[in-house]
RNA sequence: GCUGACGUAGCUCAGGGGUAGAGCACUUCCUUGGUAAGGAAGAGGUCGGGAGUUCAAAUCUCCUCGUUAGCUCCA
C-alpha cells in the first residue's frame, strides 16, 4: 500500500501502482471526468503514471481550475497546433512548443515557399477542434538517445536534434498524440477531448533560441479553453483590456501626441498631460527635498570624452544617435543618454569629505536613445524620456542603509499613485557570461550582497534574474504589468561601484586618507514618459483628484449664468480648484455626458435656483449627485479628497 | 533590426479597377434648457508617400515611411 497525503491534510491508503487518476475516481466521477493532472510531492506528471513509493506521497489533483492544469493543457494545445499545422504543412519542423501565461506557442520552421499568417488562422483552428474531437490518448514512450536521434534525422529535424544534444540517454521520452509525436518531457493531459475551444492570437517571427544569430522561425501563439463560453469571456477580457490602453486613451483625452515629422519615439506633450506631467514633478521634488536630495540641473548633451570616461561610449556608442559635431574638428557631442556622467563631474567639483556623505543630486533629465524601431511602443519606450534621476554617493558601510532609505521613498511613491500590485525583481549578473560586465569581482559580489540584504530588511518578496543586471552594477526594479499584462519596469535601484572608479571619484576619511565613494542610481518614477503610461492604464484616465488636469467643470443651464459661473470659477481658482466653464450652446444632458466622457471628477450644475441661494448643484464622475453646496463645502470635500489620496490623513 | 498584420475626414471605422461613404467631433442657424446625446443645414479627404501594371489605381504589384503584435535589444 502507498500512503497519499491531500492538500486539505487528509491522508488515505491505496494500493501501489494506483494512479492519480484511479484515486480521483475514487473520490468523484466528477472530479475523473475533470482531471488534468496530478502534482506529486510537488511536481506535475501525467495522471496515468502510477504510483510506486513507500514513503508518504503528496497528491494534488489538478483541474483547469489550478495554474497547472491549465499549463498542462496548453502544453498538449501546443502538440495540436502542431498536429494540425503538420496536417496542411507536412515539411514544417517543429522545434519548441511550450505554455505560456496566457496559452501556448510553438516554433516553427515552415518551407521556404510558404509564408503563413494571420489568413491561415481559421482553417488551423477548424482543424485543431476536429482533432481534439478524435479523443486521442497523449500516449509516453521511453526511447533511446540513438533511437530518438535516428527519427528526428529522417525528418530532418535539426531544432530537435539540437535539443537532443543536451539530454542524457535514459532520459528521453517521446509523446504522441494521433499522428504526431514529438520529443517532449511531459506531462500532458489524459486526452485531446478536453480541448474544446481554441484560438490562434497571433504569428510572429522568433529566432531560435532567442537569438538573432540564429534563423528566424514562425511563433504561433495560442490559447485554449475546456468550455467555449471561457473562450468569449476571455476575448471580451482583451477588449476591456484594450479600452485601457493608454495610446488610445491618451489619445481621447489629449494628453500627448507623436509626429512622424518631429520622429520617432519623440513624444510630443499636449497641455493636459503637461499639466498632468508638470504635477507628478513638483509632487517627486517635494517629496525628494524631504528625503534630503539637493536638486541639479545638467545640459542636454555631453562631450564625447565624458561617454569614453564613463564606459558608456564603448559600450553603446556605435548604436546611439550619432554624434553632434562642432565647427572644430575632433569636437564630439553625444545627446546625453542617462545623467550619471555629468552628475559624476558636479561631484568632482569641490573636495569631498567623509561628513558630506551621503550627498543626492536629483534631477528630471531628459535623455535620448536610439532604441531600436521594432521596440517602440507608445510611451512605454521612447527615444526621448525624462528620467526622475538621482544619484546617491555615500560611503561603502552606508551603502545599505541608504538603498533602504530608497526602497522606502519608492514604496512612498507608489502608494501615492495608487500602484498596489507590482512585482519586485533583483537582476543579477550572469556568471556565465562575465565579460559582458565592468568592474571587480569583489565590487559585484558585495553589491549583490547588499540589495539582497536590503530587500529582505524591507520585507520585499524578490524574484531573482540571473543576466538582467546593468552592465556596471546589480538592480533592484520595482515592475507593473500594463494593460495586456506586459510588464515594464518602473523604479529602479543601482549600486555602482564602477563609475567612481572611472571618474577616479574621492571622499576624505575620517582616518584623513582619500578614499572612493559608492553611487546609487535610482529613479522612483523610472521615466515619466513610462510611469504616466502604467498610470494612465491602471486608473482607465480616471487619475487622482490631486493629479488630474481638471478636477471640476461649471455647467451653466443656460446662457443667462454663463456670466456667474465665469465668477464662480475666478472664485474657486483661488482655491487652487482647477477646470472650465462649459458655456457651449448645448442642452445640459449633453454637458453631462461630455463631462462622464471625459472622466471629470466633479460637475457643477448652475441655474437658476443655484444663482439665487449662492449654491452649486454637484454631480460626481459616475452618475452620484452630492446635492446643493456651498463654494466653502465643495473646497473642504475636494481638499479633504485630495489629503486622503496623498496619505495625508 | 527581423517576421506577420495594418495605414481611407480631427476621431472610430465601412467600401474596394470606372476618380469617395457613415457615426461622432467641427462651423452656422433654430432651440434657452435641470443630472449621460434637442433639431436643421454646411464644411472636411490628390484613400501615408513614390514608382509600376492598366484606357482607367484609393483598390493590383514593387519600393518607402509610419503604426502594431511578437523576437532581439534596453546605459
Amino acid at each position: 500500500m502507498i500512503t497519499i497525503q491531500f492538500p486539505d491534510n487528509t491522508i488515505k491508503k491505496f494500493p501501489k501502482g494506483t494512479t492519480a487518476l484511479d484515486i480521483a475516481k475514487d473520490i468523484s466521477e466528477g472530479l475523473a471526468r475533470n482531471i488534468l493532472a496530478a502534482k506529486i510531492n510537488g511536481v506535475i506528471t501525467d495522471v496515468k503514471k502510477p504510483l510506486k513509493s513507500d514513503q508518504k506521497i503528496d497528491l494534488e489533483l489538478l483541474t483547469w481550475k489550478d495554474d497547472g492544469g491549465k499549463s498542462t493543457m496548453w502544453h498538449s494545445s501546443a502538440h495540436l497546433l502542431a498536429e494540425a499545422i503538420q496536417h496542411y504543412y507536412p515539411s514544417a519542423k517543429f522545434a519548441i512548443g511550450p505554455p505560456v501565461e496566457n496559452g501556448f506557442y510553438y516554433d516553427i520552421e515552415f518551407p521556404k515557399d510558404i509564408s503563413f499568417s494571420s489568413e491561415d488562422f481559421l482553417k488551423i483552428e477548424k482543424k485543431i477542434l476536429e482533432l481534439a474531437r478524435e479523443k486521442n490518448e497523449y500516449i509516453l514512450t521511453e526511447i533511446s538517445k540513438k533511437d530518438a536521434i535516428s527519427y528526428f534525422k529522417k525528418k530532418e529535424n535539426n531544432y530537435k536534434l539540437e535539443l537532443l544534444e543536451d539530454l542524457k540517454d535514459g532520459d528521453i521520452t517521446f509523446y504522441q498524440q494521433g499522428g504526431f509525436i514529438d520529443l517532449c518531457k511531459g506531462p500532458h493531459i489524459p486526452n485531446t477531448s478536453f480541448i474544446k475551444a481554441v484560438k490562434l492570437i497571433n504569428v510572429a517571427g522568433a529566432y531560435w533560441k532567442g537569438d538573432e544569430k540564429n534563423k528566424q522561425l514562425t511563433r504561433i501563439y495560442g490559447i485554449t479553453f475546456p468550455k467555449q463560453k471561457e473562450l468569449t469571456e476571455y476575448l471580451i477580457k482583451l477588449e476591456e483590456a484594450k479600452k485601457r490602453d493608454h495610446r488610445k486613451i491618451g489619445k481621447n483625452m489629449s494628453l500627448f501626441m507623436f509626429s512622424n515629422k518631429v520622429g520617432q519615439g519623440l513624444p510630443l506633450w499636449l497641455p493636459k498631460g503637461a499639466y498632468l506631467r508638470n504635477k507628478l514633478i513638483d509632487f517627486m521634488q517635494n517629496t525628494q527635498l524631504n528625503f534630503g536630495y539637493l536638486p541639479v540641473i545638467t545640459p542636454h548633451i555631453g562631450s564625447k570624452d565624458l561617454y569614453v570616461c564613463s564606459g558608456h561610449y564603448e559600450k553603446y556608442g556605435e548604436d546611439s544617435f550619432q554624434p553632434i559635431k562642432t565647427p572644430n574638428v575632433n569636437e564630439e557631442f553625444f545627446l546625453k543618454p542617462m545623467n550619471c556622467p555629468h552628475h559624476c563631474e558636479i561631484y568632482k567639483s569641490e573636495p569631498r569629505s567623509y561628513k558630506d556623505l551621503p550627498l543626492r543630486f536629483a534631477e528630471f533629465g531628459t535623455v535620448y536613445r536610439y532604441e531600436q524601431s521594432g521596440e517602440l511602443h507608445g510611451l512605454t519606450r521612447v527615444r526621448g524620456f525624462t528620467q526622475d534621476d538621482a544619484h546617491i554617493f555615500v560611503t561603502p558601510d552606508q551603502v545599505q542603509d541608504e538603498f533602504e532609505a530608497v526602497i522606502d521613498l519608492v514604496l512612498y511613491v507608489l502608494k501615492a499613485m495608487g500602484f498596489k500590485d507590482y512585482i519586485v525583481q533583483i537582476s543579477l549578473r550572469d556568471k556565465n557570461n562575465k565579460e559582458k560586465y565592468i568592474g571587480s569581482e569583489a565590487n559585484w559580489e558585495l553589491a549583490e550582497k547588499s540589495i539582497i540584504q536590503s530587500a529582505k530588511n524591507k520585507k520585499l518578496t524578490p524574484i531573482i534574474e540571473y543576466g538582467e543586471a546593468a552592465f556596471y552594477g546589480p538592480k533592484l526594479d520595482f515592475m507593473i504589468k500594463d494593460a495586456i499584462g506586459r510588464k515594464w519596469q518602473l523604479g529602479t535601484i543601482q549600486v555602482d561601484y564602477n563609475l567612481p572608479e572611472r571618474f577616479n571619484l574621492e571622499y576624505k576619511g575620517s582616518d584623513d586618507k582619500m578614499h572612493q565613494p559608492v553611487m546609487i542610481h535610482r529613479a522612483p518614477f523610472g521615466s515619466l514618459e513610462r510611469f504616466i503610461a502604467l498610470l494612465i492604464e491602471h486608473t482607465s484616465g480616471q487619475f487622482p483628484l490631486w493629479l488630474t488636469p481638471e478636477q471640476i467643470i461649471i455647467l451653466p443651464i443656460s446662457k443667462k449664468y454663463n456670466e456667474y459661473c465665469r465668477k464662480l470659477l475666478n472664485s474657486l481658482k483661488n482655491y487652487d480648484i482647477r477646470g472650465h466653464v462649459d458655456d457651449r450652446n448645448e442642452t445640459t444632458g449633453k454637458k453631462i455626458r461630455d463631462a462622464e466622457m471625459n472622466k471629470i471628477p466633479y460637475m457643477l450644475i448652475i441655474g437658476e435656483k443655484e444663482v439665487k441661494e449662492e449654491l452649486m448643484s454637484v454631480r460626481e464622475h459616475g452618475g452620484n449627485n452630492l446635492g446643493a453646496m456651498s463654494t466653502t463645502q465643495l473646497t473642504t470635500l475636494i481638499k479633504s479628497k485630495i489629503s486622503k489620496e496623498l496619505g495625508k490623513e
